[in-house]
DNA sequence: TTTAGCACTCGCTTCATTAGAGTGCTAACA
DNA sequence: TGTTAGCACTCTAATGAAGCGAGTGCTAAA
């Protein structure tokens, strides 16, 4: 176990790395005010909490730097008080006291601010389009082929296929079968139509309409859907201006990453319980993302999650703060969503 | 005047650049087999060269490298002949012969293949949605509050909004209005639309209307697009690669362009007439983008300009290459929306 | 247990040196 | 008169030595 001087050291070195970016060394913790033991005392605390795998020394004469294992521990253990400022609460704040009608909008401009807030990196991952249920599918011809099948969703998610519809089926059938779909399928959670089309409407619809077969790979293929869920990031550039990614080879690899976007599906999807999550480093399992820590929070209604919304930055992230930002956030989303979603 | 023999070292020290990178020097030069007078000869015509501000010395005792108006004269009267390898040409065709109904879709894989096969970006422009007309309006309400209104155009392209629809207002008026609107505004380019709303369809919708101004105020809101055209970017992080941008603020300048996005859209509407325009360096007249020529092609229908495609890559790109390939997928692009547009 | 002191290590910067690529100029040549 | 060989010169990039400063580990004394 670690003594109260040695966490007290271990926090300052933390504090003060993520604040100046540079190593630390006992002669600069020494003139801290906390701390009332020498230079010689720390290097020995130093020592130990080196050999523990808290902190490393980037050369063998330097000062030393929180290790993975030094970061998890503050962060599980260290984490200073939070202190938003006023500032910070009120640009949260204007955002969700707009009249924003759009579930789409009111994310993205989440994300926005706190990417401008952070100057980090930030993604959210919508409430998954599967569960929302059906309000209604409506089929426009376009011309004499194609038409534009459209699902519009509870939440007013709208998604559009274009597919084939020949010439050959009498607009009478297509019209019966829009008829029949929306009888049959409003309400349904968008992840069960297919089943719900196999089972309960494929025979209605054998019944009364002429070219089934094509009917219903049409509408099969129109409701394959495209995103399981919408996924907005803001700030991508401000990872260039970390200092730790002044490394060409590292900005390149991490920029892929942020720039394939489907990493982040992965990790944003993982985080399933409420609350916040800290990923630190490799934690993330991630190529690229050796030097980032991705801090994820969920936003629900109900107590029940809909969405995930976190910031990117480098292991050397201001974690106080953005936890408690993203906080923030995550609770005025949730609150407007419960609001949203109370009216159905 | 240039003579002969200066066009020649000129065109030969771009095309090495091109390919290596390198300043070029008179002794490389006086190996080339093209060449058949000694490097002291060369040096005596680049001394010229330079003079006329074709090519310039990167340091006192450096080879030379193009100047921009050096780029501007090698592309204006220089391009050696095309040849696109067979490999090009069926990557870019086996697009064309997928079945893909959707213009977006269709778009954003030329968008891909382009920015593929060159390892720059590519941007493309799409039709402007001003011009495309409309099919159909609807309203779809859901829940007391709120409804989406959808707009489809006759390319199949969909758009929607978010409004508050408050429930004293009988469902029989939305149902009302929808009606009248899809029957005076069907066929009614997108951008005419708020005219013809205040000409034609006012006065009808307060005749049977009752909460006219609400609806009236909505409908507008509803018609105000997003987007005047939409803009499709693929392999932003291509430029990466590009060893001119290892200089990490360089890059970041280029990046933030490419980011905003803005920029482009100014750059790609400008190209009004038919065919290939190459913009080199400062001529973009982007502040980012003086180390980056822009190449744009656009594609049209029955000689009318649909939208624009273009490749960014550094002055030091290909453009023999960039051009042919840009060339093939326009008029690939322009032959597949001629069909589809015909069939109105 | 804490601290002062000291030898030692390493990274960073500066400076000088060198090799190499390339130039401009001059004088000779065809 | 145009072309070329030759040479002095310039500049970059790479290399290495020297000195500085920050920091460490260890020892011995308080």
């Amino acid at each position: 176990m670690l003594t109260d001087r040695q966490l007290l050291i271990l926090k300052i070195i933390v504090d003060d790395f993520i604040r100046f970016g540079q190593p630390v060394g006992s002669r600069t913790l020494s003139k801290k005010e906390q701390i009332t033991f020498s230079s010689a005392t720390i290097r020995n605390e130093m020592a130990d909490l080196e050999e523990l795998g808290f902190i490393e020394k980037t050369h063998i004469s330097s000062g030393r730097v929180p290790s993975q294992k030094g970061y998890r521990y503050y962060v599980d253990h260290l984490l200073p008080p939070v202190q938003l400022t006023q500032k910070d609460v009120q640009a949260i704040q204007s955002i969700f006291h707009e009249q924003i009608y759009e579930l789409e909008k009111l994310i993205e401009k989440s994300a926005q601010i706190l990417s401008d807030l952070t100057n980090y990196t930030t993604v959210v991952l919508g409430p998954s389009v599967k569960e929302h249920k059906l309000k209604t599918i409506q089929i426009v011809p376009l011309n004499a082929e194609t038409a534009v099948a459209i699902i519009v969703t509870d939440t007013g998610y709208v998604e559009k296929h274009v597919v084939t519809l020949p010439s050959s089926i009498p607009p009478s059938d297509v019209e019966k079968m829009v008829n029949i779909l929306n009888e049959r399928l409003t309400g349904v959670p968008l992840e069960d139509l297919t089943d719900k089309i196999q089972t309960e409407v494929a025979h209605v619809l054998r019944e009364h309409i002429q070219s089934y077969d094509h009917m219903l790979r049409m509408i099969s293929y129109s409701l394959d859907l495209n995103a399981p869920a919408q996924m907005f990031l803001s700030g991508k550039m401000n990872m260039l201006r970390q200092p730790e990614f002044s490394d060409i080879d590292k900005l390149r690899a991490l920029l892929n990453v942020i720039e394939q976007e489907k990493e982040f599906y992965r990790l944003l999807r993982k985080h399933k319980q409420q609350g916040i999550q800290v990923k630190i480093g490799t934690e993330n399992d991630v190529e690229g993302m050796e030097n980032c820590s991705l801090i994820t929070a969920t936003y629900s209604v109900d107590g029940e999650k809909l969405g995930t919304i976190a910031v990117l930055g480098p292991t050397r992230m201001e974690y106080s703060r953005v936890i408690s930002l993203l906080n923030l956030v995550a609770t005025d989303l949730s609150k407007v969503l419960s609001v949203w979603y109370q009216k159905d």
